[in-house]
DNA sequence: CTTGACCTATGGGTTACCCAAGGGTTTTAC
DNA sequence: GTAAAACCCTTGGGTAACCCATAGGTCAAG
């Protein structure tokens, strides 16, 4: 009905994302466009626009998007969302930083096995060996960084 | 029928893992039980957990599950594994080194945001401004790091 | 009026597991 | 000897943030 109403394409197009993500968003409750009433598609307007934008800024920040859609429905309701923001993420970085250091750890593996290897002959297996590569690596460190998350 | 077989609990508890992780390696073929053919229990050998142990230094040295398999399809068939174990850490090596940067930038963001925002007013959402905390940071940078993976 | 570009909803895939349900088996304890 | 506890099985669903394929409706331009 707006001059200004768009569709997933051109909303999408505008923020620099998949028409999916958008889609996405508005299936997970952060954005809420109205319905043309004679095809059914998803009519956005210039705030929500506005809304994009805020969410992706808030993804750059680290908070997920359930994060965001409790954000968002703070402020929707008047509410200041600004108190439960600074909580999330002065929660949040400490587990970032842990994330670092398990990565770094990980790269410090890597990086030494590869050092390592370097004048290791390759081997065939056998029964008592897969792969010495492997195998002559340290494997007892009682709990430590769990790697392949991203 | 051996002396040594292990059913999943106990193998489980020898590696210090799950059996939901033992029928998880089971079921994407990285173990290869016998079965009991009374009960349908699975059977493991000393040389399981042998292969148990394998995989979990395998996996702390960043290997995929999917990988893991590929390197022992490659021993079982009495093929050197050791090429393509290189491979794989030299070209994931770098991948970890950029998710490490990825978060590392993430994090400054965050830490940043913390220290501006803390002479910052909360503010009620108007219609303008959902959260200007978030809103007071910077959106355009064509593309960069994308957070919340882990 | 027919392309081709766009829209819709649904369902499945990604990763490395974890968990629950429903039902059989084995071990332990009385 | 038996009953309860502990263990085993398979199936299916959940996690995070999307991406992609399918099948089918809609719309703009030539």
């Amino acid at each position: 009905m707006s001059l200004s109403d768009l569709k997933v394409g051109e909303l999408a197009k505008r923020a620099h994302v998949t028409p999916e993500t958008v889609r996405h968003y508005t299936r997970e409750g952060l954005l809420s466009p109205r319905r043309h009433p004679e095809n059914g598609y998803q009519l956005f307007s210039n705030n929500d626009l506005e809304r994009l934008h805020f969410i992706q800024r808030a993804r750059k920040l680290g908070f997920s998007v359930a994060e965001i859609r409790d954000i968002l429905a703070h402020a929707d309701q008047g509410d200041s969302p600004c108190p439960l923001v600074r909580d999330l993420l002065a929660h949040r970085l400490p587990q970032i930083r842990a994330r670092i250091a398990e990565l770094e750890a990980l790269a410090q593996r890597m990086e030494q096995a590869l050092v390592s290897w370097q004048d290791m002959p390759d081997g065939t297996p056998d029964g008592h060996s897969l792969c010495r590569l492997i195998e002559s690596f340290p494997e007892e460190a009682p709990c430590s960084a769990t790697p392949n998350k991203p």
